[in-house]
RNA sequence: GGCGCGGUAGCUCAGCUGGUUAGAGCGCAGGAUUCAUAAUCCUGAGGUCGGCGGUUCAAGCCCGCCUCGCGCUACCA
């Protein structure tokens, strides 16, 4: 494989229905963000696209609660989250939103080609309608009492209380959120892609890089846990997946299309179809052609995503981009893994987060100082871990010790010496180098390693290695206090005015360097330590080449004669009371979320409905867990009367050899279910707490069993 | 339960296709130094590489079993 001719490179379209956090950022932008500065510092043509995706059925339930519209929903968080990147220094070439109408075209237009090319299955099924609002309901527009919990308020596809996932015909007593109507079964069509189709050519590619026999990408320069998770899924066997819903909120079906009425496309076809519409319209904005971008094989596209959207992206949408047939596939799909804090994991419900927006006004003029972390700690091949001690430690030990003291002392002293002026040399005076070991002339030294270590950061964000290339950067920090520590310019100035020269000259030499590598991981103190030399900010295009070369060719990168400007602090120090108050933050959050929270008490019954439970004294004889299943116990439950199987899903709480000869209560009259093939005839009753810990609810000791409670 | 990824110094993490005394940063201990935001530099202590077994002349790296964390999936009458 050679070069790619240009890049076209996307973040995940983050979901308009709330504000960034640090996970986020972790995940998908910044790793993007310095992979993409460094192209453009490299003078390569490359377009980098995001977006908020702004459809999907959440985002009208949202509206519906607060008595808006899902417009004004989609206007509220795009902004938010357009502003935030933008303060945090994401390098967006555009960032679009899906209810753009270009973008509907767009994904209008995929949908017809893949149509007309006869792509899809269409299917019939069974699914609730709300005949008062004659609409068919999405999962999320259908509540219900949850069938595992109980929880009164479950939505078709997943009950908030407990977690679990649910289909929407698993709910007892469904009702459309809509009308509060209880919905019927009617049968609705909608076109499938056959993924099982795909599945070969898919195999293929993931595996060895090869579509058609033509080499797209080397598997071993693909993620471990993105090659796994594709494997995974493709060993499990790819089935067809909907590619439209019943709703009334996203990029509508094509209206020619027959049935297509009432139909809009599945969030996950139209968002990634995004990316292109974003490209088309930066086009558009720019005076260029997107095509290039999007259908020339000599193109690189890289999706940046977290690990939740490796499926969509390794595998449906290169299928859907393939069905089409005008477009290239991913080259990679860097997916990071997920970013924990304080050694938890990000919540948005649980407020447990460090949202970005909070921290650019909180923390205004620190943006670098979060990047550094996030990128230090980026979750690349694990999930990691933030922390503020964390944040303050990197902070004050490497960007304020390391990194701006170095910078300070070569500016301090060359103002002191010099006038701010750098100094001209005699290229043949020798110097101590970095490793204190053999003294060497000025250009081998210290500009040779300097090279090398350019080229390694390089090399490092070419493989996606970008905590690799931040340590890389730190070490010419490093290099250059060790520089000054062996050579002690403050006292050889005493007997060695032109030897010092040499230093000072040198040291200036890596200061320029760093504000020039430093761009993709730091892009705010890139232009602050521009400015300190009194040089133009970078443009993001080819500077660092330019570099690269000029120390290759043993060219002197800051010229002798030049005027610095005086020093400023690029970094300060992050005191304890400030990250006191963000830990403090935090544990005000956690405490909130301990408050115990009570489910309300449901709808008032007459005492007949309550008779009609038949609950009975039992004694547990015999429990075993179900094979291949991870909660469910089955028991053998003593009535006194007849002995019952009964199947509970309490395994993750109790070992079986524990519970034998458990006094417990059970629902007698419960209609038998099959549940893995074996009949549970009753349901055991448990208390549930608000952490989901289940116990038993027992008769005291000395009743006898099947007896009545009443 | 199935599948995937991971479990390496007190903390956060590197370790390429198996090959000499297992690395980095922070923290800790001792020393040097003062140009610099009490910053910097040097030296040192710290690990039976989750556990057990196997393959091999040789295993952190390969194989098997077990265990813990995370994700996907099944699943909670």
């Amino acid at each position: 494989m050679q070069e790619p001719k240009r890049y076209l490179v996307t973040s995940a379209l983050p979901y308009a229905n709330g504000p960034l956090h640090i996970g986020h950022l972790a995940g998908a932008y910044l790793s993007a963000d310095i992979f993409v500065r460094f192209l453009r510092l490299n003078g390569k043509d490359v377009v980098y696209v995001c977006g908020s995706d702004e459809h999907g059925a959440a985002i009208t339930i949202r509206a519906k609660k607060d008595g808006t519209t899902p417009q004004a929903i989609v206007d509220r968080y795009d902004e938010s989250l357009r502003t935030t990147f933008e303060k945090i220094g994401i390098s967006f070439d555009i960032y679009h939103r899906t209810s753009a109408p270009i973008h509907h075209e767009t994904s209008q237009e995929f949908f017809r080609t893949l149509n007309q090319k006869g792509e899809f299955v269409e299917q019939t099924k069974e699914q609730y309608f709300d005949e008062s609002a004659s609409q068919f309901l999405a999962d999320r527009y259908i509540i219900g009492t949850c069938p595992k919990c109980s929880h009164p308020e479950a939505y078709g596809d997943q009950c908030e209380n407990c977690g679990s996932t649910l289909s929407p015909t698993e709910l007892i007593d469904p009702r459309s959120t809509l009308s509060g109507a209880k919905p019927v079964l009617k049968s609705t069509t909608h076109w499938y892609l056959p993924l099982d189709k795909y599945e070969d050519w898919l195999r293929e590619w993931v595996e060895t890089g090869k579509l058609e026999g033509e080499l797209l990408h080397y598997p071993d320069e693909w993620k471990n846990h993105v090659l796994g998770q594709c494997k995974s899924w493709l060993d499990g066997g790819l089935q067809p997946r909907a590619m439209t819903r019943d709703l009334d909120w996203g990029v509508d079906v094509p209206q020619e299309i027959e049935g297509s009425e009432g139909k809009k496309l599945y969030v996950w076809m139209d968002a990634p179809i995004g990316y292109i519409s974003a490209t088309k319209q930066w086009a558009i904005d720019n005076g260029k052609d997107w095509k290039p971008y999007w259908q020339d094989k000599e193109t690189a596209l890289v999706h940046f995503i977290g690990k939740d959207n490796i499926v969509f992206h390794c595998l449906i949408f290169p299928a859907i981009l393939k069905a089409h047939g005008d477009y290239i596939i991913p080259v990679n799909v860097p997916a990071n893994q997920f970013l924990n804090l304080e050694g938890r994991k990000l919540s948005t419900s649980k407020n447990w987060a460090v949202w970005v927006h909070e921290y650019v006004e909180e923390f205004e003029g620190k943006e670098d100082e979060l990047r550094y972390n996030m990128i230090k700690n980026m979750p690349e091949q694990r999930d990691s871990e933030f922390t503020w001690k964390g944040y303050q430690e990197t902070n004050n030990n490497e960007l304020v010790n390391n990194l701006a003291n170095f910078i300070n002392r070569v500016i301090v002293l060359t103002n002191k010496y010099y006038d701010g002026v750098v100094p001209t040399i005699n290229p043949d005076l020798q110097i101590v180098d970095s490793s204190n070991q053999i003294e060497m002339s000025y250009q081998e030294s210290e500009l040779v390693d300097l090279h090398d270590k350019l080229q390694e950061i390089g090399e490092h964000i070419r493989k996606y290695e970008f905590r690799a290339a931040l340590k890389v950067l730190m070490e010419i920090s490093s290099t250059g206090n060790q520089l000054l520590q062996f050579n002690e310019p403050w006292k050889l100035i005493k007997t060695d005015e032109e030897t010092v020269k040499v230093v000072m000259n040198t040291g200036l030499q890596v200061v320029t360097a760093l504000s020039v590598a430093c761009r993709p991981f730091l892009p705010f103190t890139s232009d602050k330590i521009r400015d300190i030399l009194n040089l133009p900010r970078l443009e993001d295009n080819g500077e660092y080449m330019d570099l690269l070369n000029k120390l290759s060719e043993g060219e002197v990168i800051l010229p002798d004669g030049h005027k610095i400007n005086k020093p400023n602090h690029l970094f300060t120090k992050i005191p304890d009371e400030v990250i006191d108050a963000q830990i403090a933050k935090l544990e005000a959050t956690e405490k909130a979320n301990k408050g115990v929270s009570y489910e309300p008490v449901k709808e008032t019954i007459a005492f007949d409905d309550f008779t009609k439970l038949d609950l009975r004294t039992g004694t547990i004889l015999t429990a075993e867990k179900v094979r291949k299943t991870k909660k469910l116990l089955k028991l053998t439950v003593d009535l006194g009367f007849e002995e019952r199987t009964v199947v509970s899903g309490i395994a993750e709480f109790f070992k079986p050899e524990d519970i034998i000869g458990k006094q417990v209560l059970l629902l007698a009259n419960l209609a038998p279910r099959k549940l893995k093939g074996i009949e549970s005839q009753g349901m055991i009753l448990m208390a549930e707490n608000s952490d989901g810990v289940l116990d038993f609810v027992s008769p005291g000791d000395g009743m006898g069993n099947g007896f009545v409670v009443k």
